[in-house]
DNA sequence: ATCTGTGCAAATCTTTTGCAGCTCT
DNA sequence: AGAGCTGCAAAAGATTTGCACAGAT
């Protein structure tokens, strides 16, 4: 991975080394607030820039992904993660992630039938998640 | 409509009127700026904070939706529209308006195998429409 | 030696809020 | 009168950028 960020033209340093660590060995939807502080665990100096530089760049480059779930921030992900769509509890806020080819099917029809040359989609359930409704009141 | 306000407790006013009758007679996915524009049309006066103002009051009362593209600004739609979803071309940022059943049923389907109670949701398709690919170049 | 990455502070951009005055009911 | 609007300016929160310096090749 830092090799393919190498080919990619771009240069590597101690702070970039493990912001991307971090990133990648989380594999999780990530802010950019939640990575400075694992960064900082090990490069405590390390400026909230640096971590929104260093994610565009995997972005530019096609190694991670920008999710916005209609928080106040924007998350992100690897690129590598196999497709897959999201389901974001509005109780306790965890995002499940899920994948079901019958959808992409269907979406893949409906893209055609409106001469649509889908690149990409998203999509989002939002709702309650298991342990949520089984805490709840009602 | 105006009446329907009236009933939730809310008071009337010049400009409200105004925000909202040029909101729902666009039907569109609209900016805050673009209502704002429409609206100082009419009253040239108006600010910026009584449209997000307004807005926010019709998104409490459920008159409004908002919809967040990725792009810089929060878009917003009238909530009566028929449940829809979204296809967004790329090229030119036009936003098409879509709705099949077969794609709702399966969303439900993979729902409920997830144990999710779902209240909302939300699929967006990002590609080229029609007309884009037929101008481009390649 | 040169080009790139870094931290910090300042700038930007969208959206929200405080406030004093004006408008509804 | 009293509650709710309004515009303006200031605030807030997330992300970006300018700059001078340190680090990588």
């Amino acid at each position: 991975m830092a090799a393919s960020l190498r080919d990619a033209g771009l240069r590597r340093s101690r702070v970039r080394d493990i912001v991307v660590e971090e990133f990648f060995a989380a594999a999780q939807h990530m802010s950019v607030e939640a990575l400075l502080d694992r960064v900082r665990k090990r490069a405590p100096e390390t400026g909230l820039s640096t971590v929104y530089r260093t994610l565009k760049v995997l972005v530019e480059h096609g190694f991670a992904a920008e999710r916005d779930f209609g928080g106040a921030h924007t998350l992100f992900e690897p690129a590598d993660t196999p497709h897959h769509d999201h389901a974001v509890c509005v109780a306790c806020g965890r995002v499940i992630e899920f994948e079901d080819d019958a959808l992409e099917a269907i979406q893949a029809r409906v893209a055609s039938s409106l001469g649509f040359e889908v690149t990409a989609h998203r999509l989002e359930l939002y709702g309650r998640c298991p342990s949520c409704r089984a805490h709840a009141a009602r």
